[in-house]
DNA sequence: ATTGCACACGTTATAGCATAACGCAATTGA
DNA sequence: TCAATTGCGTTATGCTATAACGTGTGCAAT
């Protein structure tokens, strides 16, 4: 999915967002972007739906959270299932890929003949700082 | 994590996991209690707690739901990453183990040095049955 | 036996996450 | 112009999860 440019909402989420040093609730979002007319949860949430649509936000569903794509490059859908590790400590979320488990999720499921539409991989723990 | 004897609500909430034909939420599960005394959401909360300390219930946090554990003979933990597909049609679920996957997610957090707590792998998509 | 502790339980209230349903305005394309 | 689409704002509601308080029971240490 190509990002179209993105509306005036679409682009203040995406700001907290990207600004932002780890993931956010959409309520945290919210109350980041009362200041500019923000009023309602679904404010929110419609301009997410649209950019997890463009690829360039990830919800982390461990967490209900969100995050902006850290491969902004990129196009992330083209690299496979994207992985995230979250540090519960220091909230920091490092995103990655490897083909080798995508390689293989997608073995098991061709065996099941079961049709994938969205995988997701999320590695709760402590990052090298907090895990001192 | 051994299970001791379960008490009289984790029972009752074991036992109506396991008669389920897919995942439950914990409201759901607290409507097919109430004949039997549950009044609260705490109730199947607190039970789930324990039920999932113990290894025989897995939680599905792409869904909000919980499912009993497909290998109640086994130690769940012993094999490693538990991952789940998950039919968006039907609601059944597949628990599956990969070594693989699970050495490759392994292999990329002691190069990260990140501390692996909890490893969630959810697969949602269709099922045989319900894709054709 | 009494005390102290751990644990399960029940209840009420509250917090946190997400969507339904309505109506309006701007845009687009026939 | 007309219809269809999309974004937006608002209100209300529903779903998910936990805080905080108190009760009772079993069990061990003193
Ligand atoms: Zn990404
Ligand atoms: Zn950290
Ligand atoms: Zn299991
Ligand atoms: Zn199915």
């Amino acid at each position: 999915m190509n990002a179209p440019a993105l509306t005036k909402n679409q682009a203040l989420v995406f700001e907290v967002l990207e600004k932002a040093d780890g993931p956010l609730s959409a309520y945290t979002i919210l109350d980041k972007l009362r200041d500019h007319g923000f009023r309602a949860p679904l404010q929110v949430y419609r301009a997410l739906e649209k950019l997890l649509e463009y690829g360039v936000v990830h919800r982390l569903e461990s967490i209900n959270a969100f995050v902006a794509c850290a491969h902004p490059d990129q196009n992330c859908h083209s690299h496979g299932i994207v992985a995230f590790a979250i540090c519960e400590s220091c909230g920091h979320v490092m995103e990655f890929h490897d083909h080798e488990v995508d390689h293989r999720l997608m073995d098991w499921t061709r065996r099941k003949k079961f049709k994938a539409e969205k995988t997701t991989i999320e590695i709760r723990g402590l990052c090298e700082a907090c895990a001192a």
